[in-house]
DNA sequence: TGTACATCAGTGAACGCGCGTTCACTGATGTAC
DNA sequence: TGTACATCAGTGAACGCGCGTTCACTGATGTAC
């Protein structure tokens, strides 16, 4: 039963998008092969035509998946003016819904820990979508707070500028997986509600002022 | 070979923090049941006269492993005066010490994902011990913020200032588990370093002037 | 364009392995007299 | 205080199960002529 090259890619693909879902619904160890061809239509034996091992898989899912929920998170956010950007993506992001669908949501608190844990080649291919993720929350930063992106601080110029919105960028990206992580960790309805508000308040203000360009002056 | 009382408590509560542990390095579906019975000097059917199965431990543990990590952490904290104490609790908590030691750590950057996606029981007492911490912080805030606990803004009083310093403990919170947990998945050994000592600044510094009580005002 | 053959995507049974759990057993501890 | 017996913490073999991976096979696809 040969298929097509086609025909095989968008196999390989519906493989990669099921282990993208199902990994962050149930955790990398919590999914069986059989599962994921079972999702794709097709038997477990079949897996092998397509990737050498597990972790070859993992490797792909995590990099692909973290990039096309970057891309669903920023999509809609695009549409808001640029100066709204940064508190729309928190308030996209620390939704009840979004806590309640991690199988369609952000890659970063349902997997990272297990990623930390996994091969080299898996953890690579989650840096590198972790970085893509900074840089285009970099970008989202600098264009909200004007078009030089500094505030008038000492060490001013554009350099210095672009280092300190990829390092916005990274107490965003730890601010907003953490409370997402904690948020569905918790069993307490209105604890995990207030986790999401009391940070989603947090981030959209802070973000959206001077006062992080401020606490994060002369690093 | 029936043991004294006192015996089979020690043996109990070796079992209890060999799961503390191991769980924290390798993930809860990562550890076998005779791995844990190993560590604690005996062999694997004896787990059934402690526990009644697997969940029963993971509960047990994880509601005493992220207490005793949060004694720990607050330990060598206590010792500093009472409006560096943040300051003191965010530069240990956000070392490459910790980051490179999860099996001495704090449970959240390393559990809170599995534990979401376990048994209720294991949700009940790891969210309590999440609130633990979450009052156990907010008193550090409010003792650093000087004895009111608040700063002047338009609805002060005390209540309103408790509830706001628990409000602050759950950004805390959530800013330290998930920088810890990105820091951990990340392969790039600049990056990570570079995420904690962002982080590192950012927290020491919001949280130690009065910008974030400013932030969550009026929620 | 048509034929002959090699390739290889997908099938489904089978493998070895480690897991959580059970169970008959042992012998020191706790208890009743 | 001493004896007889019940209890039960811990042992180690065995269980059923699901996992990742292998493999002989099938038949449509790609290729050489």
């Amino acid at each position: 039963m040969r298929r097509s090259k086609e025909a095989k890619q968008q196999t390989h693909a519906r493989i990669v998008e099921a282990a993208a879902r199902r990994f962050r619904a149930d955790g990398i160890a919590g999914v069986a092969i059989t599962d994921l061809m079972g999702e794709a239509g097709l038997t477990h034996g079949g897996f092998y035509a397509h990737f050498d091992n597990k972790d070859a898989l993992v490797s792909e899912a995590c990099g692909a998946g973290l990039a096309q929920s970057r891309g669903r998170m920023l999509e809609s956010v695009r549409k808001a003016p640029a100066e709204r950007r940064v508190a729309a993506f928190v308030a996209r992001y620390l939704t009840i819904a979004h806590r309640d669908h991690p199988e369609a949501g952000c890659m970063m608190p349902t997997l990272s820990a297990e990623v930390a844990r996994s091969a080299p080649a898996v953890r690579a291919a989650y840096t590198q979508a972790i970085k893509d993720y900074r840089d285009e929350l970099a970008s989202l930063l600098t264009a909200a707070d004007g078009s030089d992106g500094s505030d008038g601080s000492a060490e001013t110029g554009d350099a210095v500028a672009l280092v300190e919105a990829s390092d916005e960028a990274l107490v965003l990206l730890a601010g907003l997986a953490g409370t997402m992580l904690l948020a569905r960790a918790i069993d307490d309805p209105d604890l995990s509600e207030r986790m999401l508000r009391v940070n989603r308040e947090f981030y959209g203000r802070v973000f959206t002022g001077h006062s992080v360009a401020d606490a994060l002056t002369s690093m």
